[in-house]
DNA sequence: TCTGGGGTCCTAGGACCC
DNA sequence: TCTGGGGTCCTAGGACCC
């Protein structure tokens, strides 16, 4: 019997903040962009429980946040700390974390001479999966959740939720359940019971789209979409129709992932404080990308890469790609630059810019990575 | 009050080859 | 005359996740 527990950090950049500051306790924090008085782009990362309470959450506009916090001062309450440095340290956090679940984890025997390594996956820098299987029951693994969310709070004063069931699909689901500081146990014979009547939305994979899509099939919960059969599905969703149609049911076979696998590319992008359209101001942002983009190859072990990949956003958010394959690999920084700049210069005049539209973001990425 | 940055995977059309 | 079928690579866009 697999059995499978998902951990997912509670609010975890703000409350790494709020336990190395305590003069931060109760108050609403924001993580992410630099709200810059007001006139700042971009979003928040992470906001703590209190923060939640004036509407923020990630992902909101740091200008929206910046709003909401003005609006509650003006009624007496806390203002928003806003925080927008420090996530090297979330990242340093993290590996403590892990190791920690790590320290509770059983690999399972190959032989008598050969141990196995625990079977843990990190998905991000706050979540983690777990293959709790040797525990030999739903009753002990829980124990093994609760005794790991204890040792996180004892060793790194951070809450944790985590959710078990008998796959990866139901334990993150369970995970989300019931948030912050939660310990949700789903047995297979409830996991039909746990999700009939959840969101659809709660299923990894359906986003506002996939949501729209069923809504007009009168799809709301996941009992909802058990109606529907698997062709259905498929006439709606295409391949994607029959994996939606398993997890509907609870049902995943995707295994926990020990080793992650190599990066298939790796790029960089950047909203500019001001849409601009001038060469002057564009050019540098895209030859400093080109030549960080060398510099993260070499530490994640490529030589060389194949394509490239130029993002131009414009101001009114509409986002395009030109992307451009060599015929031989290659990892000379400079062969990047040139083929990156003269991928950009056609936006600049009329070719592929009619409207003469400003530009927000710019971005480089390079693919097929040896 | 406009909407980050790092990724992965899928789709669909066209080129090209056998 | 009215036009194969399959496979692979490339390009562009889009959905989704954290």
């Amino acid at each position: 019997m697999r059995i499978i527990a998902h951990l997912d950090m509670d609010a975890f950049f703000a409350s790494v903040e709020e336990r190395e500051r305590p003069y931060l306790k109760g108050q609403p924090i924001a993580v992410g962009a630099d709200p810059q008085g007001g006139k700042g782009r971009g979003v928040v990362s992470t906001a703590n429980y209190p923060a939640r309470e004036y509407g923020i959450r990630s992902a909101t506009p740091i200008r929206k946040a910046w709003e909401l916090s003005e609006q509650a001062r003006k009624k007496g309450l806390p203002p928003v700390v806003f925080i927008s440095s420090g996530f090297r340290k979330y990242g340093d956090v993290s590996a403590k974390i892990m190791s920690i679940v790590f320290s509770h984890l059983r690999g399972v025997p190959k032989n008598l001479f050969e141990k196995e390594s625990p079977a843990m996956e990190q998905v991000s820098v706050d979540e983690c999966y777990f293959d709790l299987s040797f525990a030999g029951s739903f009753k002990k693994a829980e124990e093994i959740g609760s005794k790991i969310k204890k040792d996180v709070v004892e060793k790194e004063h951070l809450t944790a939720t985590i959710g078990i069931g008998p796959n990866k699909l139901v334990a993150k689901i369970a995970s989300d359940f019931e948030k912050p500081d939660g310990l949700t146990i789903v047995p297979p014979d409830q996991v039909l019971n746990f999700l009939q009547p959840l969101s659809v939305r709660k299923i990894p994979g359906v986003g506002p789209k996939a949501e729209e899509k069923l809504a007009r099939l009168r799809v709301r919960t996941i009992a909802d979409g058990r109606k529907l059969s698997e062709e259905k599905l498929k006439s709606v969703m295409g391949k994607w129709g029959s994996e939606l149609y398993r997890k509907l049911r609870g049902e995943d076979d995707s295994p926990v992932v020990v080793e992650a696998p190599p990066a298939k590319s790796i790029g960089e992008q950047e909203t500019l404080p001001e849409d601009s359209l001038s060469m002057k101001v564009l050019l540098p942002y895209v030859e400093r990308q080109a030549k960080n983009l060398i510099g993260y190859m070499g530490k994640e072990g490529f030589k060389t890469f194949r394509t490239i990949v130029l993002t131009v956003r414009f101001a009114d958010f509409e986002t395009v790609s030109r992307s451009r394959t060599l015929p031989e690999p290659t990892g000379s920084a400079e062969t990047l630059r040139r083929h990156v700049t003269q991928m950009f210069f056609p936006f600049l005049d009329r070719q592929e810019n009619p409207g003469k539209k400003k530009i927000r973001l710019v971005g480089v990425r390079v693919e097929k990575l040896l």
